[in-house]
Order: structure tokens, then sequence, then C-alpha cells
DNA sequence: ACAAATAGGACATAAAACGGCGTATTATTC
DNA sequence: GAATAATACGCCGTTTTATGTCCTATTTGT
């Protein structure tokens, strides 16, 4: 018997209109019964939001009489994420990069999803996200020998260099170079550059206050600074780029 | 004034806490009159729609006294993406292929995206979408020649193979070859291989009854049939990923 | 013809959303 | 130390949304 529920409220019933929608992508067609059963209101309620869900534009779709019930076109599902700071940063990284690499069958989509990417962050990051394609570098494979000796870098590395990296950021960081010996410097972190699999990163040293360049695989541990660092162009990284045959 | 504001129905106020948690994550400090200016509510409204917001676990932190106001912690900004279901297929597809490229500065934090968009896929589609990973093939870099000769894909082309790639459903493709020639033709889509940047095809020609390889962007158009095919294991194309070099 | 399903109108009602007011608290400024 | 500017939050009254119940119309398959 249906008591008088407590009302839900404004959060409650948008999760409720989430899960129908998902229950409405599924193969297997429901009925609106069923609906309210899983739900725990009656019919009419589920009519209601059905009809709200139509006004805001999803193609959903009912079959009257016996065996009929309601159901969304497959084509039409919608994917929701939400997405933590850290996981927008990478993902934005990524789409930046499959731009960079220039193969068509990434970029089908991805102008939407980035536009949606760079609307979730705040204006003063606007700037700074919007031109972050220009600062991402593809270069030709790596050769086999650097390819097996890569290594793999921590993750807690990686985001806090995304995140050094995007928000122009200065960074102390432990490296390794290929002969063993370790250092501590503090970097701003300019260029990416993505030999595959290699990542590069191009910065300029503050310590040695010259251009370096270092293996993203060889830092051992990242910690961002609190000061902003300007943007230089890439004309002082050039010898690095004829290096590593930037495309 | 007699502003007589309809009350905030479930979709209103959602938007309106979206709209305060994006308005937080900018630096510049606003305090709760600012908001309440800006959506038209007062103040206390907003004060308990800072209650909720704080409920769900996000971190809005809180300065009294003079110049204080409310903000949010800038690392946790939530992006909210609503993606169509083409605009899902295809950052599956994205990532998969990152993953399969092994450049471990994508992999930080895209697990937990890739579980999201998996959970918006219908029941039904799950076992295909997690074994998305394995059909996709990543070789040595094309040649110059043939970077040269790509052409440009039709984003619809790309957005129906995707899709039958993604469903094992069968293509009908207008292909033309190197020479010229064009043909029309019936695959079953297998794998997807990566030369970067140029994509090719691995199908099973249902008009020949034979293993072919097509370049992507040499395809002029694709329909998506309703019939679906079943898997077949990669040695039957073992000729094409010798020849292509697959890592 | 009947049963099963959606579509949706009408009405009543409890609970949520909201505004307004008041008080407590904290921090800055003079 | 006092004034000021901000958040935090409790209480109360009003508005109206969200919901349930009952109802009829319409479609469709058996």
């Amino acid at each position: 018997m249906t008591q008088k529920r407590t009302r839900a409220d404004a959060q409650t019933r948008m999760m409720r209109l989430d899960q129908i929608a998902a229950q409405l992508k599924g193969e297997e067609p429901c009925t609106v019964e069923d609906l309210a059963q899983t739900h725990g209101v009656s019919r009419r309620t589920i009519a209601r939001d059905l009809e709200i869900m139509r006004a805001q534009g999803l193609p959903i779709e009912a079959e009257r009489g016996r065996g009929g019930g309601v159901r969304m076109d497959v084509n039409w599902g919608v994917g929701r994420l939400n997405l933590s700071y850290a996981e927008s940063v990478d993902l934005l990284i990524s789409l930046a990069v499959a731009e960079q690499m220039n193969s068509p069958l990434f970029l089908a989509q991805m102008g939407s999803i980035r536009r949606q990417l760079i609307a979730s962050f705040s204006r003063e990051k606007r700037r700074a996200v919007e031109g972050i394609k220009k600062r991402i570098l593809i270069a030709e494979q790596a050769s086999l020998p650097v390819q097996t000796s890569m290594g793999k870098p921590k993750p807690r590395v990686v985001q806090t260099l995304h995140q050094a990296f995007l928000n122009q950021k200065l960074v102390e960081i432990d490296y390794v170079r290929e002969d063993g010996t370790k250092s501590k410097r503090t970097i701003a972190p300019h260029y990416l550059l993505l030999c595959s699999p290699v990542w590069y990163v191009l910065a300029w040293d503050h310590l040695r206050d010259a251009p370096r360049t270092f293996r993203c695989d060889r830092i051992q541990k990242a910690t961002e600074e609190f000061e902003k660092f300007a943007l230089q162009g890439p004309k002082v990284f050039e010898p690095a780029l004829d290096h590593y045959n930037v495309l």
C-alpha cells in the first residue's frame, strides 16, 4: 500500500530521474508499473517524471497496449560523468594530445566534450586551459632502446605534473638521470612532448637557469609550488625540439 | 519590488546548485549576498543551498568576518559532462586507444572515467564495451608517403564505424582503393588498427568471404546494418598484423 | 470484447522551498 | 574596545511543488 512517503527533495528527485533514464536505456522494455515499483512511487508520478524528461528532449518512446512499455532509443543513451578536478585535467590533456596527434578518428565528437570540459573550469583558468593545445608537442616514436628502458611513472607524480603544467606553477622534482645521478630541482613545465610512448617535459630549470628536458618516468617525486611562471615561446626549447624531431 | 518568482522546481534548483558550484570554483571569493543577488533568491536560501552541498561532501570553505566569503577548494572542482551516445562511444574508444598506447601519462586518472562511462551503457552492452580494449591494435607509425596521402574521413563515417565496431554489427561501406577503384562491400569490423596517424579496419569482407584491411579515410560512406556478427580471434588477421608490424 | 498498457485531467494534501527575522560567532578595521 | 562585515543557524509563516488517488480516453494485442 502506498503510504504517504516523504516528498522527495530536489536531489532525490533528480536522482530518480537519472535512474529512470538509466533503466530506460536497457534493452528490456519496462512498464510504468515496473518503474513505480522499483522507485516506490505511484504510476502517476512516474508518468509525470517521463513528461519532464520528454520536455527536456530525451527521446522516450512508449508503446501502448498489451506488451507495451516505455523505453529510450538506444542511440540516445545519456552518459553523465562526474569528474573530479584531477580527472578533468587529465582528460583535458588527453584530448589535447589526441587533437595534436591529428588522428581523425579521435576527433569525431571530441569538440563538444572539450567545450563542456572547459566550461567546468573557473573563469580564471579558462585562458590557460584553452591555450593548452599549443603546449603539447608530438614527435616521432621513440627508438626501441628508449622504449624498453621506459619505467612506469607514479600516478601521483603524473597528476602533480599535469596540474602544475596546466596551472603554470613551478614544480619541485626529484630526478634520476640516465647514469643514476639523483638531483632535486625546481622547474617550470612549459611543454609536454610525446615520443610515443615516452613523455618528456620541456622545462626551465630554475636552479641552473637554463632550459632542460626531463623524461617523465624518471621523475621520482613532484611537488607543486605556489609560484606561477610566465609562459615562454617555443624558441627557447628549439634545440630540444630538433633533437626529438618534433613534427 | 513584487518579484513573484515562481518557486524553483527540482530541475531549476539543481541547476542553481550547479551554478553555485561553478561560481564557487572561481578564484574570486563571492559572498552569500553576491550569490543571492545573481540567483534572485534570499541569503537564507543560498545558505541552505550551501548546507546541502556541504552535506554532499563538497569542500566548501567559508571565511567569516570582513572580507570573508565562500569559496571551494580549487582542486575539487566538479565537472559534469553530459554525453550523447555518440560522444560516449567515441570517448570510450579514445580511452581504449590511449590505454593500448601504453603511454602512462594518459592513464593517471582514466580508470575512474572509464568506469563511469561503462556504467552509462546498458547492461546488454557492458560485455561488448568491456572487451573493446582487446580489439584495438597499435602498430608502428605510418611511413611518410602514407601519412601525406591521408585524407580526412567524414565525421559521419567515423561515427557509424565506431558504433558498428562497438555493437559488433555489419556495415555496408563504399570504398575507394588506392588505384581509384570504387566498390561497395558489407564488412564485419573486428579490429581497429592505428598506424599513427592513419586508421585501419581489420574486417571480414562478407562479399568476398575473406579477411580484408580497409583504410578509414578511404571509406566514403558507411551504413550500419541490423545483423550482428560473432567476434573472431586475431589469428584470422595475422597476415595483416605482420604486415603493419603490430606491437 | 476484453485486458493491458500509456496519456493525462482534476482534486486534495503534506512536505519542501523560500523569505524574513533574530541571535550567535568570527574576523577585520578604526 | 567598539563598530562592522561576514557566516551559521534556528524558528515561523506562506507559497506551491511533488505526490497520491480517482478518473476517463486511447491504443493495441489476444
